[in-house]
RNA sequence: CGCGGGAUGGAGCAGCCUGGUAGCUCGUUGGGCUCAUAACCCAAAGGUCGUUGGUUCAAAUCCAGCUCCCGCAACCA
């Protein structure tokens, strides 16, 4: 039986800097969607990347005294060496400077051409260098650059564009009538802002750098970002205008494409008009998800207040800074980052409610039972709520990861971990001790591992790294999906491992 | 009149679409417990839901004006 397919992807990040803590967090986030749904069976087929054209990285390389190619490739290998930091499972990393992918671009490029869908025109405006950007008259701060404050120059050159108007129509349909942008809240925006006023052409080449993909017939321009860096959703799986793989067919359209909100225009009209120029199906989602602010303020270089996700990671450790991640980036509004917010997270979910209740409870097994699963003896009323609490999650939990709501989707599962803290309340394991009611006792102590090891199955996507500590201190193999629709996966007699502690508190004050 | 988002106890958020006792986590205070990482459990205090007006029997929720913050404005995730 064909298993089905879910194709996610993150966008690629640009090479021009080692990506900070908001790049890092999509792939986190992208990362336990496609954990998730492997555990539910499906052939997941998860891409990220690096875009690495254009005129800022040509001044970059310059300015480090190294070819474009050699700073890129140093810059790649910086960006995958976070996102192994972050522990993310993707399937593919791409670069746009892979050699099949420029050569399947050049292609669709002069398809497109063929087609009449691309022209030769002219570009102008008012240009600032560093920025690489263009700008119009009111765009300008005291007649100079709105981002760098440097002087802009009246540029105009040569370029190709990319007819937008042919398919506007066919693009405002799909998007009204499926829930094709998520959040919904940036549909309106996308209609309102963009569409509706009417799109201009899209400019796709540029003749200011050399440091981007060729146009064959053409060979002054260079292919500018949107045909380079979007199509590496279909040129990395075998999209080819000649004939495409079979993994294209298998895994085209993408379930979900995972974008910051501010370049949820490009992935939800350019991107779609490109490929209707294609004749190709439509992404099925794009998600745009919010930003991670550092305090009140956007993070920024000019601000000096960026965050790198890898030295977070030396100090707390890996899945203490997904779970900041996923877990307290609201679905639509932005997020907060503070160290005091981040040790607070740490402390009291992680350390308190998690790492203790799985310590105590280990602790527990050993000291009354010698550290072997007991069988379950007498039952009581009370041990149902913990029990349809158990059962219950994987269901809510299927619910918000379909909603992409993951942050919800991590609470379901910490509110395993805290029921199962109040039960001990309930159910005084020690007093059952002292009392010799082994036969209760071992109810509960097996009722408790069992909790923990159904919470921890579905901690997996989220925490991968805690979830295995936390098997390994169960001694159990029991992970799947299917082993929590009942509660009595984890096997009796099976000798537990000494308890470790999962996460040592912080001091705060340190 | 460029477009959009936001303002909810000390902190971070939910609730608003589909009006009807304002909810969650953290923090604070008091109590309980001693299996455990001074962790866990219970309880309490603390908010006229930015502001003014309107609709309504009833407004955090719907409508209008205002103030403040933020983002976008055709390449900063």
């Amino acid at each position: 039986m064909e298993k089905n397919k879910f194709y996610i992807t993150t966008s690629i990040a640009y090479a021009s800097g080692k990506p900070h803590i908001g790049n890092t967090y999509e792939v986190v986030l992208a990362d336990s969607i496609a954990r998730f749904k492997r555990l539910q069976g499906y052939d997941v087929y998860f891409q990220t990347g690096t875009d690495e054209h254009g005129q800022k990285i040509e001044e970059k390389a310059i300015k480090a005294g190294l070819q474009p190619q050699e700073f890129v490739d140093d810059m790649a290998r910086e960006v995958r060496k976070i996102w192994d930091t972050m522990n993310t499972s993707y399937d593919k990393f791409v670069r746009t400077t892979n050699p099949k992918h420029e050569d399947i671009v050049k292609k669709i490029f002069k398809k497109l051409y063929d087609k009449g869908d691309i022209y030769k025109g002219r570009y102008e405006g008012l240009y600032c260098t560093p920025c690489e950007s263009f700008f119009t008259e009111s765009q300008l701060v005291d007649g100079k650059c709105p981002d760098c404050g440097r002087e802009v120059s009246k540029t105009s050159e040569e370029a190709y564009f990319f007819k937008m108007s042919k398919y506007v129509d066919k693009l405002l349909d799909y998007i009204e009538s499926s829930n094709f942008i998520q959040p919904e809240s940036r549909k309106n925006e996308m209609i309102n802002n963009f569409i509706k006023p009417g799109l201009q052409d899209l400019c796709v080449t540029r003749t200011s750098f050399k440091w981007g993909i060729p146009v064959d017939f053409d060979p002054l321009h260079v292919i500018y970002v949107w045909l380079d860096a979007l199509t590496n959703y279909i040129t990395f799986i075998g999209y080819d205008p000649d004939g495409s793989d079979e993994k294209f067919n298998k895994y085209w359209p993408c379930d979900v494409h995972l974008v910051g909100k501010d370049i949820i225009r490009f992935h939800t009209i350019y991107w779609p008009i490109i490929l209707m120029a294609l004749d190709l199906p439509l992404p099925k989602k794009v998600f745009g998800h919010p930003w991670l602010l550092v305090g009140n303020d956007k993070m920024s270089k000019s601000k000096g207040n960026i965050i790198y996700a890898d030295d977070l990671v030396k100090e707390y450790g890996v899945d203490a800074i997904r779970y900041y991640f996923l877990h307290e980036i609201p679905f639509a509004n932005d997020g907060t980052y503070t160290d005091e917010l981040l040790i607070e997270r740490y402390n009291s979910d992680l350390a308190n409610n998690l790492g203790n209740l799985v310590n105590r409870t280990i602790s527990m097994a050993h000291k009354y039972f010698d550290g072997v699963v007991p069988e379950v003896g007498i039952k009581e009323d009370v041990d149902n709520e913990l029990i349809n609490t158990c059962l219950n999650a994987y269901d809510l939990v299927n619910s918000k990861m379909d909603e992409l709501k993951v942050a919800d989707a991590i609470d379901v599962v910490f509110g395993i971990f805290k029921r199962a803290n109040k039960y001990i309340d309930e159910t005084m394991p020690w007093v059952l001790a002292k009392e010799g009611n082994t036969d209760r006792l071992k109810t509960v102590i097996y009722n408790l591992l069992e909790s923990i090891r159904i919470g921890t199955v579905l901690l997996q996507p989220f925490l991968p790294e805690t979830a295995d500590k936390i098997f390994s201190q169960l001694n159990t193999e029991n992970k799947s999906f299917e082993s929590i629709k009942e509660f009595n996966g984890l096997d009796t007699d099976i000798k537990l491992n000494n308890p470790e502690p999962l996460f040592v508190r912080i001091d705060k004050n340190k």
